[in-house]
DNA sequence: GATGAAATCGTCTACGTAAACGTTTTTACT
DNA sequence: AGTAAAAACGTTTACGTAGACGATTTCATC
């Protein structure tokens, strides 16, 4: 039952209810004997502690929100594991919110859980602008930017080395001899998608080559991805930069459709995005995103954060490797 | 700030905190003169209620948790986000807990979010037998069990009928020519592992085919995979059934690495989990599982009950069609 | 056994909110 | 204008807990 409460406990243990209370958190010295006729109740009534009460009082929810625009993509789905096993060995939970790619979802959800809510967010944002979502976010509460950083934000961040990455994968193909290179875009806005597109774009030029319509923004819905790829095939493109693990993939298939062997008739480059290897991707040179420790260094950081707010701002760059298919 | 209580905002609206309260609960008629002056109170002051001593007050915290044995699993992904939608409607929050198939894990979370922590669970259990967990659970909270249900447990369900979908998937496989039909497991314990394994068993035998060294139990452990898959090669299989995504999946990247063409050399029998196309699974014939179906079903049942407690146990059947490779 | 220090424990308040209950003001109707 | 009914609003309490503060008991030492 839940209606047991710290006072039963106190009177069936013939103590005071600080007594009870101080047993549970170990906040100060109780004899044994007195313990242990607390701890007999506890279990005899099957009592456990008001979740919501001890919140109100000490001001902590021992949760946590980690706000992710698709949840359904695997990326995602791995730092939200990756963040879960850090947080729950301090006895953190954590919320996951799924904004869809909505700027709208984002700020009701900040706004909503800021103020009690949550004790700390992990953001990968959908705005591209601190300025946007400034007011949302109450001064006080730890934020944590993770894979993608709103300009201006004043946060620790977690972020990949796009440009480095990008810029790499380009070197790479135009050493093979490509010269007619394509490149499909995630969502704009996003700021992943404009340091990757800048990177694919310097390197061009600091090839001499053109970009003159080889290049394509896209979303990973199916008709579009199509879409492009037929304009680029169209433009003689003899490789393809697809900025995202479910575009590359569902460029594979639609390849392999046509009857258009990778890499022997196009060559690909895609994003290895989870922990999990997936089929298709053998096929492909690929950007391996850091994942697994992009979590991991998130969910810490936030820790850090949560007990001790004057640390200052920490921006955090990991490498992401380009592995040639071979 | 979130120093800012329904206090500050009476003040300075220089009404009573009832009537604040009032005005934003719609709890009791107020004069719109008085209402306005309220709402712009609130605005100037960026109030917004205290989340957690809303709770404390009311009982309700408007959150729900679902319990999952692998958030990076696409299905229980996909799932996650269609319950989110759902939930999210109603202006509740998801709790998602990562129990990596472990019965500890899970435990040890249902008890702490069950007093006060949440207003409900979905359940996607890793236990058999409720038995196991029945102390846990305090008889109050209401409960849905998603996709795997354990014996005697007394709560809604939404589950699939994998007996029916496998028997079909051996049975159009038999009317194919084949008579040596491995198989390969998921997760022993599990319920749905039992239910897909009894289907396979049942349907062999009902064709007088024998089993005998033909059922291979697995995790999707890579490993484990690659072995599996090697004695029922050796075993001479013309076709396999992988009883799950992730390791079908697994399953044709082994077979090509190894050479061996799918579905000319091979069979195979896989699962699709997840909302979204797989590349790889274009050469399998497919048990498609109603995912989205599902997520949205299990979420509205668990609403419902929040709602009435009172209602009748319902236990919903969703069917999986069989997808024959063309 | 007297003393002070240390150990142990109890009383009570405050947190921010919702709502029961009570009071005042307005309205409708004679 | 007088009345009752209805509308509008304020005062106050309670929720379960943590912890400040204060009270009592135990202990070591003379």
């Amino acid at each position: 039952m839940s209606n047991i409460s710290i006072c039963d406990v106190a009177k069936h243990a013939g103590v005071s209810i600080a007594t009870v209370s101080h047993v549970i958190n170990n906040t100060r010295s109780v004899k044994e004997e007195t313990r242990n006729l607390v701890l007999n109740s506890i279990q005899e009534l099957n009592y456990s502690p008001n979740t919501a009460a001890r919140s109100f009082k000490t001001g902590k929810r021992n949760l946590i929100a980690f706000i992710v625009p698709d949840i359904s993509n695997p990326f995602f789905a791995t730092l939200i594991e990756e963040v879960e096993m850090v947080i729950a060995k301090e006895a953190l939970h954590l919320l996951v919110v799924n904004t869809k790619e909505t700027k709208e979802r984002e700020i009701t959800n900040l706004r909503f859980l800021a103020n009690g809510g949550v004790d700390g967010f992990l953001l990968a944002s959908t705005f591209d602008n601190y300025a946007e979502m400034e007011d949302v976010i109450p001064k006080h509460i730890p934020v944590v930017l993770v894979d993608r950083r709103p300009a201006g934000a004043p946060y620790d961040s977690v972020i990949v080395a796009n440009y480095q990455a990008v810029y790499s994968s380009v070197e790479y193909l135009i050493r093979k001899g490509h010269t007619r290179i394509g490149y499909i875009t995630g969502l704009p806005r996003i700021t992943t998608t404009a340091e990757r597109l800048e990177a694919y774009q310097d390197a061009m030029e600091a090839n001499n080559l053109s970009t003159e319509g080889f290049i394509r923004t896209g979303t990973s819905m199916s008709a579009l991805v199509s879409e492009n790829l037929d304009i680029l095939l169209a433009q003689d493109c003899s490789a393809l930069i697809v900025s995202n693990n479910m575009m590359a993939i569902q460029a594979m298939m639609l390849l392999d459709q046509r009857g258009i062997r990778v890499p022997q008739d196009i060559e690909l480059i895609g994003y290895m995005d989870s922990a999990q290897p997936q089929y298709g991707t053998q096929y492909m040179s690929l950007i391996r995103q850091p994942v697994v420790d992009m979590g991991r260094t998130a969910g810490q950081r936030l820790i850090e954060r949560l007990k001790n707010q004057d640390i200052p701002l920490r921006e955090t760059l990991l490498r992401a490797d380009f592995i040639p298919v071979h």
